[in-house]
DNA sequence: TAGATTGTTAATCGATTAACAATC
DNA sequence: TAGATTGTTAATCGATTAACAATC
C-alpha cells in the first residue's frame, strides 16, 4: 500500500492544531502569506521547527515568499482529519460535562455536541443548552443513532473504565477522558487523557523550584 | 550552592502527578508496599520508566519489597510542592471559569479557588458556588489580598495575553491558559496551556489514520 | 541579480527501555 | 539461601535545532 504521506511524528500532531489555530487568525486578518518565522511566533515554536513540521505534510511553502495561508490552512486541515464534522457524546452531566456541553469552541471546530449522557434519572431528558441527557442505559443506542464518533468521559473517577469500555464496545472511534483516573482502551483506540489537577500540580512543581532558586 | 535533587526531567514532572493519584489510591486501600511494577499498571506507563523516574527524586524503595505506599507518597508531594496550599483565581466567569470554579478536585488537591474575575458588571457580586465574582479592575489588589500563587485563564481569545500581562504584572507566581491561544509570560513564570479543541484534533487525526489503514 | 525564505541535512539533546548487578 | 525487586547503566529511539544549499 503506497503511503501518501510518511507516518507523522506524534510530537508534530500535537502541534497542527496550534497552526491551525494562527492560520485562522492570519486568515480572518486576511493575509495572503505567512512566513515560518512569524508562524513560529505565532505559535510560541521556533522556526525550524515550523518548517519541519510542514513538510511532513507535503512541500507546501514557496522559497523567498513563504506559505500560502488559505493554501497550507487547508492542507493542515485536512491533515488532521477535519473535512467532516465529528459527532462527540459527552458522558457524565456534572459541572464539567455541562461546561462542555455549552463550550463553543467544540461545535464552532467541527465537533459537535450530539448528546450528553447521565446515570442519574432525574436528569434525563432535560436539556442542558439544546442539548437532550439521554440515561446512560441508551449509550449504545445513541452511539449507532446519532453516529458519535468520539466519548468525551466527564464522569467521576470511579465510573470512567467502565464507560470507557462501553464506549469502545458501541464502536466509538475515540476516547477523551477528563476524568482524574488513569484508563485504558483496546490497542488502536485513540485516547487522550487530560487532568485539571494534573497541570495544576505540574505548575507547583516548577513554583518550588523557582522559589528554591530564588532564594 | 548545593541542590538536595539533580534537576528533574521536564517529563517526568509530568508524570509525578500520575503517580501520587495511584498512590492516593493504593493509601485508601490500605495498601502497604507497592512495587513499580504495580504502580506502573496502574499509570499507565512501563515498571522502567517508574524507577527511573522515582529515582530523580532520590532513592525511596527496598530492593526485594518496594516501594513504601506512605512514604512515596510524602515524597512525591513534597517534590511536587504540595505541602502548603497555592490559592488560585480564575479570570474569566464564563461557562468554563464557572465550571473549574465549581470543579471539587481543584480545592480538593490543595488549590483553593479564591476567586473569579470577570469584565462584565453584571457578573461582579454574584457568588458562584460559593466564591465571589470580583470586577477585574480589582484584579491587582486581589491578588495581592488573597495571595493568589496562580491564575487560571477562562476568559475568550482575545483578552488572554492581556490578562496574562496583568497577572504576571501582579506577582502571580504561575499560569494555567484555557483560552484557545498561544499566549505568552516572561521567562520564569511556568505557564501551561490546555486547550480542549485541539485534544479533540488530535484524536481526529489519528481518527482518520486508522480509518485510512482499515481501508 | 540580490534578497528572502523554504526544505533538508546532520549534529545534538533528551527520553525511553531492556538488562542486570546490587541487595532486601 | 532463594526469590523478589530496586536503582542504574548503556543502548536505542525520537525530537529539536542550527546551518545552509536550493530556489523563488
Amino acid at each position: 500500500m503506497a503511503r501518501r504521506t510518511p507516518t507523522i511524528p506524534e510530537a508534530t500532531v500535537a502541534r497542527l492544531p496550534i497552526y491551525r489555530r494562527a492560520l485562522v487568525e492570519l486568515d480572518e486578518s486576511s493575509a495572503i502569506n505567512v512566513s515560518s518565522e512569524r508562524l513560529a511566533e505565532m505559535s510560541g515554536v521556533n522556526a525550524a521547527k515550523v518548517r519541519k513540521d510542514l513538510s511532513y505534510l507535503g512541500s507546501y511553502g514557496t522559497r523567498g515568499v513563504g506559505y500560502d495561508v488559505d493554501y497550507l490552512l487547508f492542507q493542515v486541515s485536512r491533515a488532521l482529519g477535519l473535512n467532516n464534522d465529528w459527532p462527540v457524546a459527552i458522558v457524565g452531566s456534572g459541572n464539567l460535562g455541562q461546561a462542555l456541553a455549552n463550550y463553543r469552541g467544540f461545535t464552532q471546530r467541527g465537533f459537535p455536541v450530539a448528546a450528553l449522557i447521565d446515570v442519574d434519572d432525574k436528569k434525563v431528558g432535560a436539556t442542558v443548552h439544546g442539548i437532550e441527557v439521554h440515561h446512560v442505559d441508551r449509550l449504545e443506542d445513541l452511539v449507532a443513532e446519532l453516529g458519535i464518533a468520539i466519548g468525551i468521559i466527564a464522569t467521576p473517577a470511579g465510573a470512567a473504565q467502565a464507560v470507557a469500555d462501553r464506549l469502545v464496545e458501541a464502536g466509538i472511534q475515540s476516547v477523551l477522558n477528563f476524568a482524574p483516573v488513569v484508563i485504558s482502551v483496546p490497542d488502536g483506540v485513540p485516547l487522550r487523557q487530560v487532568d485539571l489537577a494534573t497541570e495544576l500540580q505540574i505548575l507547583s512543581f516548577y513554583q518550588q523550584r523557582n522559589a528554591a532558586s530564588d532564594r
